[in-house]
RNA sequence: GCCUCCGUAGCUCAGUGGAUAGAGCAACGGUUUCCUAAACCGCAGGUCGUAGGUUCGAUUCCUACCGGGGGCGCCA
């Protein structure tokens, strides 16, 4: 427990139990009028019938802050502001850097299923994957952090209608070429010949409907030539997740067809149940609560009219292998926003059902979209989706020709390294800054830029302490172990600031929201700059102010480079 | 029509029921023989979409409305 507010709202809490007789919350915050406030007097009084500043007064009369606290003073209407004591700051930054968490709590352990990623086999990464891929990416490390167990599942699309078409164009370009093609990564190019083929020949679109059948009836050459094309696609993932640096790997797929097998227990089970209703020919769940467009009943489609199951089914189906197999406490869908209403139902179904007990999670950890400049779903120039591939290297490429300008000594092999690490970092940070329910708009010169909210300026904040590290006589892991004097208002507010990576880290796992970690690592890297501005580190007074400065130094890049981890981005040592 | 999410400075975004709502960009005015100017300081900018309600206290919770996005039976 290494931020101080929850030290002290600990220390209160007896207090104000105490003043109370009975539990009592003493709402200890962040304070911009002082390092802390504390506001339980307020609601307290209310319950009372009393006056605020008599409960505050009682209270703290009650309470020995001593150790924490240099000055307590009752103000306003009856807040309680607190000045931590330095030498217990001192202490408490001491401490959390000794700890190989920096100071993050534990907790205890669970087991997740992290449902994230996702896309189609045959066709092409585009922006859409991004958010989810990267939200879900940076909510598995933080769990991780924690020690949870941690299942990824990358739910990708490898089964469907579509694979009738898609088998048949491979056996018309013959397997060799198909293989060609689909390896260069062009897979947008033979899915819409597909498509094309499809929508214009009626022969074709037999055959295609055929070996649907035949796919679903298990043929062996029909599979065979379905391996081939999630094969082709999986390297091709592969490369992508690599590019972008997450943790995603072919353990990780469970796609679609993963599920065939648990289909038909799905209706079986739901048949069972007496939940199963023939409607227009489909077999249909209706779920309470759900209406359609005619304020009729809206039913989840298990079965299709004509035999074929859908993604209901096979959503269904997850909630039982992730319950009853995997043993999870809880599952996070890191899926996109349109489908809120669809989860909801599944989770509503799986619950009446008795698959999805209530001591299990169910968690739909939506997000928006993103926008171009024109506040529309971002699109290429020439109206088509962005691909994702291509957005990357874009990325790196922009950053690379930042980097050449800005610090041309740099080696090329270092060059090519850190534009990597700054490009793909400043593509993830841009999404994972904001708030993941809202869209966001897209703005490459925004998130390269190295002034705001952005990965360059974390980064740089962090490359700049290993420079001053270059320059000193002392490694990093030197200084470790060493005490930091307070006696700068920017080295006291640096230090605040790192014993809240606590905080920080905690609030975003626990609402699945990396933003908050990114808008801490934003304050951190601030308050870093308002350090190095007024305190110089090499050049400090005297050896004692150095060695306390170079602690501070390798604290904050410590936290930052952790922090950055956690979100899935790395800290180059120069850029 | 119903459901759902969003609405905070010119722009992009933070904001945990608490006191005077914060950043960055842009604008304006400054700072450099100094550990990376890829920096810093100052100034200005707000009916927190609107109207009610709950509360000692509401940007935050509730209701209605306005504006925008998304969803609403056999695609996933």
């Amino acid at each position: 427990m290494a931020d101080p507010v929850l030290t002290v709202a600990e220390l209160l809490r007896p207090a104000f139990a105490a003043v109370a007789g009975g539990e009592c919350d003493p709402t200890v915050r962040p304070s911009d009028r002082a390092d802390a406030q504390v506001n339980g007097s307020l609601a307290l009084a209310k319950k009372m019938g009393k006056p605020p500043r008599e409960v505050a007064e009682a209270v703290m009369a009650q309470a020995n802050l001593s150790a924490v606290c240099s000055t307590t003073e009752i103000a306003g209407p009856g807040f309680v502001n607190l000045t931590f004591a330095n030498e217990f700051l001192a202490g408490e930054l001491r401490a959390a850097m000794a700890d190989p968490r920096l100071g993050v709590r534990t907790q205890a352990a669970k087991r997740f299923v992290v449902d994230y990623s996702a896309p189609n086999v045959a066709k092409e990464m585009h922006v859409g994957h991004l958010r989810s891929t990267v939200i879900g990416d940076a909510i598995v490390r933080m769990l991780e952090f924690f020690g949870h167990h941690v299942v990824r599942e990358n739910h990708v699309g490898d089964w469907g209608t579509p694979f009738g078409m898609l088998i048949e164009h491979l056996i018309d370009l013959g397997e060799a070429e198909a293989s060609r093609e689909l390896s260069v990564g062009d897979l947008d190019m033979f899915y819409k010949q597909a498509r094309q083929k499809f929508d214009a020949d009626d022969t074709f679109k037999e055959r295609a409907r055929k070996r649907v059948v035949a796919l679903q009836g298990g043929d062996t050459e029909t599979l065979r030539m379905w391996k081939l094309l999630v094969a082709e696609s999986t390297r091709y993932f592969d490369r992508v997740y690599d590019l972008l640096g997450v943790l995603l790997r072919d353990s990780d797929i469970m796609g679609e067809s993963a599920y065939n097998q648990l289909l038909p227990e799905v209706v079986e089970r739901l048949s069972k149940a007496n939940m199963l209703v023939t409607s227009d020919g489909a077999e249909v769940v209706f779920v309470d609560g759900f209406v359609n467009r005619d304020n009729e009943p809206l039913p989840l489609i298990i079965r299709k009219g004509d035999g074929g199951y859908n993604y209901a089914t096979s959503d269904l189906a997850t909630v039982i292998d992730r319950v009853e197999r995997l043993k999870v406490d809880s599952m996070l869908y890191v899926v996109g926003a349109p489908q809120a209403q669809h989860l909801e139902m599944v989770a509503a179904v799986a619950r009446k059902a008795g698959w999805l007990p209530d001591t299990v999670e169910f968690n739909h950890v939506v997000f928006g979209s993103v926008l171009g400049e024109d506040r529309k779903i971002l699109k290429s120039r020439s109206g088509e989706t962005v691909k994702l591939d291509a957005l990357l290297a874009e990325a790196v490429e922009r950053a690379e020709a930042a980097i050449s300008e800005k610090n041309p000594e740099l080696d090329v092999a270092t060059r090519k390294a850190v534009a990597r690490q700054v490009g793909i970092g400043a593509i993830k940070y841009a999404d994972l800054s904001i708030d993941r329910v809202k869209d966001y708009i897209f703005d490459w010169e925004r998130m390269l830029s190295f002034d705001g909210n952005t990965a360059p300026y974390l980064q740089y904040a962090h490359a700049r302490i290993c420079s001053i590290f270059r320059k000193s006589e002392h490694s990093r892991e030197s200084v470790r172990g060493g005490t930091v004097d307070i006696d700068h208002a920017a080295e006291r507010a640096l230090v605040l600031r790192l014993l809240q990576f606590d905080t920080a880290v905690v609030d975003a796992v626990e609402r699945h929201s990396p933003h908050r970690l990114c808008t801490y690592l934003y304050e951190l890297a601030g308050e870093f700059s308002a350090f190095y501005e007024q305190c110089p580190v090499l050049r400090a007074p005297d050896d004692a102010t150095r060695a306390s400065r170079l602690m501070l130094c390798d604290s904050t890049a410590r936290v930052m480079e952790q922090g950055l981890a956690l979100l899935g981005i790395e800290a180059p040592e120069q850029m």
